[in-house]
DNA sequence: TAGGCCATCTGGTCCT
DNA sequence: AGGACCAGATGGCCTA
C-alpha cells in the first residue's frame, strides 16, 4: 500500500509549473471581436488549434501596454514543444500494452491481454501491466519497458487530459492596471453584441477580485484534475496510453477497491474474489472501449 | 456532424 | 469580508 501511497501523491499546479501564456492575440483580437484570428490553446490538442470564437477572459485583457495579456509571446513556441514531448516512438508514447505483451506473446488485442491478466489475477500475482503501480520492480510508479526495465513513468508526457498543465496564472491579469482594476465595468450589449457569450457584469466584485476568484477556481480545479490523474495512474487499465474520461476512472477504482476488498473480506462484498476480478475487469473492458487514447 | 468530454468563466452559497 | 465550493453556461477538441 504504501507504493500506492507514494505514487498517488500529486501536487498542485503552480504557476511556475504551468503551461505557456496565451498570446495577447488570444484575447486581445478575441476582445475586438476577431474570432476567425484567435488561436485556442487548447491542452488537449496536439495537433494545430483550430480558431476559437470566445473567450470571456478577453474582456480582462484590452489592447493595453502592460496588460496581463501583452508580455505573452512564447505561447506558440511553447506550445509546438508541449506537442513534442511525446513523440509517436517515445516510450511515453507507446502504448503500454507495447511492453505487456500477453503470456502468448500477442499485443495486438488488448482485450485479450486483459483477459489474459485477469485469469491470473485469482493466483495473487498482479500482472504489472494490469495493475501499472502495484507491480513495480522497487521503483514507485515505474513501468516496465520492452527490454524488461522498469523505468519511472513521464507523466508530463502522457496525452492525457488529465495530465493537462494549468496554464499560467499571472496571464489572467494578475497584472491589471490599476485602471481596470478598479472599474466595475459591466459589459454593455454592444460590447458584446457579435459575441455568443454575454457576461453580466461582476455582481459587487471589482474586475480585479473576478480575475483572482477565476484564477482560484482553476487553480482548484486543476488540483481536482491532477487528482484525477493521480487516481487513474492507481487504476488498472488496458494500457499506459489508455485514455480514460473522469467518470471512467471512478468507475473503474470503484470496481477495483471492491476487487481489493474481497482480498481481505469476501463476505463484505458478498462476492467471491474471482467475482469481483470478473466485474472490475468488465468495468475496465467496458470504460476501455469507450474511448481510447492516441 | 452529433455527441462526449473538458477547461474556463461566472454568480450563488456556505464557511472561517 | 474574502475564500472555497458548487453548478450552470459556453465553446473547443475529438471520435464514431
Amino acid at each position: 500500500m504504501s507504493v500506492l501511497t507514494s505514487t498517488c501523491e500529486y501536487s498542485v499546479p503552480s504557476p511556475e509549473d504551468s503551461l505557456p501564456s496565451p498570446t495577447r492575440e488570444d484575447y486581445g483580437r478575441d476582445f475586438d471581436h476577431s474570432p476567425q484570428d484567435t488561436p485556442r490553446k487548447n491542452k488537449r490538442k496536439l495537433s494545430e488549434p483550430k480558431k476559437r470564437t470566445d473567450f470571456s477572459i478577453k474582456r480582462f485583457c484590452p489592447d493595453s501596454p502592460g496588460s496581463a495579456c501583452s508580455d505573452s509571446v512564447k505561447s506558440d513556441e511553447s506550445l509546438s514543444d508541449r506537442s513534442q514531448e511525446n513523440p509517436p516512438d517515445s516510450p511515453v508514447g507507446k502504448s503500454a500494452s507495447d511492453d505487456c505483451s500477453s503470456p502468448n506473446g500477442s499485443n495486438k488485442d488488448d482485450a485479450h491481454v486483459l483477459h489474459q491478466n485477469a485469469l491470473i489475477y485469482p493466483g495473487f500475482r498482479t500482472p504489472h501491466c494490469f495493475i501499472p503501480n502495484f507491480y513495480y520492480n522497487g521503483i514507485p510508479g515505474s513501468f516496465p519497458g520492452s527490454d524488461g526495465v522498469h523505468r519511472m513513468p513521464e507523466l508530463s508526457g502522457i496525452n492525457s487530459t488529465n495530465s493537462q498543465r494549468p496554464r499560467d496564472l499571472s496571464q489572467y491579469g494578475h497584472d491589471l492596471s490599476e485602471k481596470e482594476s478598479n472599474s466595475q465595468e459591466s459589459l454593455s450589449p454592444d460590447s458584446v453584441k457579435d459575441g455568443k457569450r454575454p457576461r453580466k457584469n461582476y455582481k459587487n466584485m471589482t474586475r480585479e477580485r473576478r480575475v483572482e476568484a477565476n484564477a482560484r477556481e482553476r487553480s482548484r480545479v486543476h488540483t481536482i484534475s491532477a487528482a484525477f490523474d493521480s487516481l487513474r495512474r492507481a487504476v488498472p487499465s488496458y494500457s499506459y496510453n489508455q485514455k480514460l474520461s473522469k467518470l471512467a476512472i471512478l468507475r473503474i477504482a470503484c470496481s477495483y477497491i471492491n476487487a481489493l476488498t474481497c482480498l481481505t473480506d469476501d463476505e463484505k462484498t458478498g462476492l467471491s474474489f474471482a467475482e469481483c476480478v470478473d466485474n472490475c475487469t468488465r468495468t475496465i473492458q467496458t470504460e476501455g472501449k469507450a474511448r481510447r487514447r492516441h
